[in-house]
DNA sequence: GCGACAG
DNA sequence: ATCTTGTCGC
């Protein structure tokens, strides 16, 4: 497979990634992960009430896995499963909130980035390891640009790694991570979103 | 060439 | 991500 186009396609959604607030009042957000079971990957949505912070909607999708996990193409290989997911909530979301990162990507098209894009989302990547850049303070840096924020959250001493991925800002996306946290590690709608794909994964086993 | 490397 | 038991800690 020619890696080479899939990294210029990266650069072009790179380019299209509106890094400023472009939403209105926030009701809704889904959360969105996966998890794989033989051959097969499970996309999953999870949408939250925003104000209670409540799952008030569950929607995944399934695929054959053709893409294999290589470090700045994870979209390649899960956004596919995530989206085919999303597009079955009935609930209209607001934003997205994406396991991965947005633009603290070595192309600046971090998998939330991408779905963001392609759906144009509002959407927000949630890292739960470093992936690239320079830690300035709290904040992480690529060529002297912010792209990323580390949170320690729910006492971890391992933080979460926040990137604005497509129609939002640093600061508002780590805004609205901090409030969706309740008492663990991970904002409400990725928490759910992965306990939800873990669950089905089990399920599928038996099925 | 060497090291780093989301899920 | 996934394969896996018990175990330390709040």
């Amino acid at each position: 497979m020619d890696l080479d186009r899939l990294y210029r396609e990266q650069e072009r959604l790179a380019k299209r990634a509106k890094l400023y607030d472009a939403f209105g009042k926030i009701r809704y957000v889904a959360g969105l992960d996966c998890s794989y079971t033989g051959d097969r990957i499970i996309g999953g949505a999870v949408v939250v009430d925003y104000e209670t912070l409540e799952p008030v909607e569950y929607a995944h999708a399934t695929r054959t896995l053709k893409f294999p996990y290589i470090p700045g193409l994870l979209a390649y290989r899960e956004a596919g499963a995530m989206m085919a997911a999303f597009r079955k909530v009935r609930r209209d979301v607001d934003v997205l909130m994406v396991d991965g990162f947005g633009v603290n990507h070595p192309r600046r098209c971090g998998i939330a980035t991408h779905v963001g894009v392609k759906l144009d989302m509002p959407a927000i990547g949630v890292g739960k390891s470093f992936l690239c850049g320079e830690s300035c303070g709290a904040d992480i840096c690529q060529d002297g640009e912010k792209v990323g924020r580390m949170l320690y959250t729910g006492g971890s001493k391992r933080p979460i790694y926040v990137s604005p991925g497509h129609r939002i800002s640093l600061d508002t996306a780590v805004e609205l991570v901090k409030h969706c946290i309740v008492s663990g590690r991970l904002p409400e709608p990725t928490r759910l979103a992965h306990e939800y794909v873990t669950a089905l994964k089990k399920k599928y086993a038996g099925n």
